[in-house]
DNA sequence: TAAAAAACTGACTGAGCGCTCAGTTAACAA
DNA sequence: TTGTTAACTGAGCGCTCAGTCAGTTTTTTA
């Protein structure tokens, strides 16, 4: 029953910041959710920004250590499979962080990122890890002959792109992208191999 | 001197809502802007949804007017070509109607999609007329054989995310597109060409 | 066990903002 | 010119909501 009602609180801004955006989550609905009165909330935080900005700085946190883990726990016959696994890796962490992807979907962390110069150094962070890991998988590929001779960071966006961009259309409930996960890797596919 | 009012906060109101987004974009600052009395906003329109909603309703027109034109009046050596020459008229029209595409970007329409049918529908519209297109141009390529055998529809969704994908990195300031252009069409080829 | 510190509470405040309305001005028709 | 409608105005209402504060409860320390 210790510092439970602090951890209470940023799960449920978690899960409010990324379903209904910054603006439109109040303060007493997290006071609702969690228990702790609103007076609990600014206890522990100055204002909601702040709030925002433990969460954001945990979910870098947590997404940094995940990618590194994964590099570290697995190895790869080829740099191309190893794109390829990456991407299933980063659809599989959109699936089980949904709510913290949601929130990097949003609008509320580039806007703050404005204004805010800790947010600004946590959203590159977060990209520039994962665009990172894509141009490292590239960059083997190329000395493994596995992959054609590109520019690595630039197709690294390219393909960052692409699934971060699929995974929006089902964030906005426009299309599944799980039919699309074979296409997804055909493409991938097409782009990178050594066609030499 | 008529009409002109409505239209001052129309544009006024386009403006604000892309860079500003739905939540903070108050009626008096359009009022500002216009020099129009709250009064008048609320006069020509019965409350900010609405605004809202007229806005979202003149893009879908003019983006599927201009899509429309562009094939109309254009041929095209192959279904290849025109695939690749439909992202760069995609760039271009993000460029010149740069604040209704952030507007997209956004997720105040998807959020308004929710509970009105009309901004659904309008959404839907946009996104269909864009994706069609892509398929068009990948089905024509396949009869004439520049484009390979795959999925017209599944495809087509993903040059689209691709392509919307790099344009989000503009829009959040991660990185210039313009320099991505090259390896954006470069990547489509390899994706569509037919190798056999 | 007493004193000090940390955690917590919820009624309250004040600024902000969408929207109304009673009235004024401009445009047009008869 | 007069009557009618459309366009326009801005003070003000009602509500929402982030943040405060004086006080209470719980935990830690000595």
């Amino acid at each position: 029953m210790k510092i439970k009602k602090k951890d209470a609180i940023l799960n449920a801004a978690t899960h409010l910041f990324s379903v209904k955006g910054f603006k439109d989550t109040h303060m007493a609905e997290i006071s609702k959710l969690t228990g702790a009165a609103e007076g609990t909330i600014f206890y522990h935080f100055n204002n909601k920004e702040e709030l925002f900005l433990t969460i954001l700085n945990e979910f870098k946190e947590s997404i940094l250590n995940e990618f590194k883990k994964f590099t570290e726990e697995n190895t790869f016959e080829t740099g191309l499979s190893m794109t390829e696994e990456m991407i299933s890796f980063y659809l599989h962490m959109a699936q089980s962080m949904e709510d913290r992807f949601l929130l990097l979907h949003r609008h509320d962390a580039y806007e703050l990122s404005q204004t805010s110069e800790p947010c600004r150094q946590h959203l590159e962070a977060i990209y520039n890890c994962m665009v990172d890991m894509f141009e490292n998988a590239i960059e083997q590929g190329k000395k493994d002959g596995s992959i054609g001779d590109i520019s690595s960071r630039k197709v690294a966006m390219i393909i960052f792109g692409m699934v971060d961009g699929l995974l929006r259309f089902n964030t906005y409930g426009l299309y599944d992208a799980g039919t699309l996960f074979n296409e997804l890797i055909y493409a991938c596919r097409k782009i990178l191999k050594n066609d030499r």
